[in-house]
DNA sequence: AATGAATGAGAGTTCATTCAT
DNA sequence: AATGAATGAACTCTCATTCAT
């Protein structure tokens, strides 16, 4: 009844919230948000349906749970430590390693992607997603050409923006098809035409 | 009841299942197919719903209806006369127009994609309108490059890789923001990497 | 399929409808606002339940609807010719028998005045039917007055401002004991209070 | 822990018992018997929904807790000293202040009375106030007549339940209103036709 | 004495679909 | 070809109540 029994309160709390993203998850993966039941989400959790409405008030609530747990899952791909070029190959080899093996991952982010013209609170946690990568991933790409990494006439900021649209786009294959498609094609021709160079390479 | 109204009988119900799929098409563009109703697609029509339902015996076969104008509407922008370099250019521009101006469609196109792998059916009209696309556009770059139009080095199948998937992609980034974003970013940088030359020019 | 099926139609329609608001009459009576269930009422008129949404859309419309009729299923009571003292006799006769016979009807009018606070619609019509009879039995008195058949010291309005009240409190009396209470009474007590002579008698 | 604490234990549980009924007394009167919720009354009383249930073990104990604590305040407007005529008077002016200005209380009371025949209990209770209010003010004005101050004549049992239907109907015209309507009226009215003189004037 | 967490049983409402006409 | 009426099956959400602590 002390201090630690109420962390374990807390730390139970989180569990259960986190069970029933993952759960919630798991079923738009697989049914599209088309198909999300909140019934299914409690049953696959091991709670009752008013469980679910303890720590998810409205569906909706459930949701916004989703898409900020996914986020936080892709945003660990997002490098942080080395220089330029190598921060730009290792997220480049993570989104691809990401793509062929968390296929669901964005599956679900294209689900909720296209929810949040309808809902604004998504539309912001993506927005707040997106944004910084654009930022994080231009700003490499000036970092790397200032290195003399990549060809100096670059357009830092359209090249950002063609790289994190085709990322997104592979989404579309994928699905299509059932299963991770046009990924290496995608990502090889890309590291193409960067053509990114070790350090000082003329 | 002789030929004349058999025909019209014939094109009254092709207008019928015209304006369904319209209708229908409208409301998955404003709320998703998770927000298609079919009572609404009715009203919009101004028909009963059971009329909907004389028409499309189901919602999926209203959804496949859909799909199968909207691809219609989409491949109008496919070229088929004159120079690979110019059919390139003809493609690119129209799909830059497209997007800017139609964006409905590609988020009716987006949502239907992401229930692919729920429907067999939408997955086979997907592919048979994705494959073809693909192979042409790989197809116009060989003979650019052919042509002397493009480097030589260009792998064309990698290159249609990125450029299909780049364009699909723009429609995450445009849905999240209800407005048209990195649309000429991503064709700029995709251009100016693909360094289109006019005809023999070395 | 002409204007008499039309009329049916209609007929049909006015059937159901009152079918389920004379179930929802029954059930209020039985188990107040409070135990009102849509299914119950759908259930006792012999219908689905999605069958009572699509004649009354909300649960708020079909206790409108009891309003309405109860309101109707009174107003019968309200007399309309002969001289004013007939009339007065008739209209506290015809009440009185209401009073002792249809029990349900003042229980259930007594369950939507209370309810009336929350829901302006039934406010105003409460207030629709209420307000004409106090109008018209201060009219009566006046008249009966006028007839030489009351004191002429009577003051009509707040004479029948207490007839009236005391009418509906006879409600209380009579829902805690389960049958009608103090209803001959209070009814004996008023009329020999007003003392109703016949016509041009001192 | 000694015989101290128990008292101040039980003043604390009557306390809390207390604070409850009157949020649930509150409750009612905004919302009626069909809108209370065990879960806003604790909320209101300040403490957990479990706790509510500590002190009263069902919605229905809670509801009895209020019609007791409700009838309380009600006899207290009872006269018991002075002349009958005296008593009359005041009974009745106290009456027409607190319909005047403790509107909620017959509100709540209304909503009780209807619920009457569905719970045995409350019935009794209200049985409990109401003979004796009869009886009370029946033998009122019995002596009130033995005393000279009203007429003769008067059927003091059927002047008594007149007089409290009276009283008692004045809140279905309240509530309906949304304003305390024909109190005076009505009570007007009444003593006028009681005629209640000084004792032992002609 | 008090609570956070959990739940069974249902509430009103919705929706794709069907059927008689 | 078209419709008003009807429905089964579900949906999200609610609520009084319970229980471990």
């Amino acid at each position: 009844m002390g201090h630690d029994n109420a962390l374990t309160g807390e730390d139970h709390k989180m569990q259960r919230r986190q069970a029933l993203t993952e759960a919630a998850f798991r079923r738009i993966a697989e049914s599209g948000l088309e198909g999300l039941r909140t019934r299914d989400v409690a049953a696959d959790a091991g709670v009752n349906i008013a469980t679910l409405h303890y720590y998810f008030p409205t569906k909706e609530s459930l949701i916004r749970g989703v898409v900020a747990s996914a986020l936080l899952r892709f945003r660990e791909s997002m490098p942080n430590e080395g220089s330029a070029a190598e921060q730009l190959r290792w997220h480049l080899s993570a989104l691809r390693q990401l793509l062929k093996e968390e296929t669901d991952l964005f599956v679900v982010l294209g689900e909720l992607s296209l929810r949040a013209p309808r809902d604004p609170v998504i539309a912001q946690i993506m927005k707040d997603t997106d944004d910084p990568w654009h930022r994080k991933m231009a700003e490499l790409l000036r970092r790397a050409i200032a290195e003399g990494c990549l060809d100096p006439e670059l357009n830092p900021d359209d090249t950002a923006a063609l790289m994190i649209v085709a990322i997104k786009g592979i989404i579309f294959s994928t699905v299509a098809a059932l299963r991770p498609m046009r990924v290496d094609q995608t990502f090889d021709q890309l590291e193409r035409w960067l053509g990114l160079r070790p350090r000082h390479e003329p």
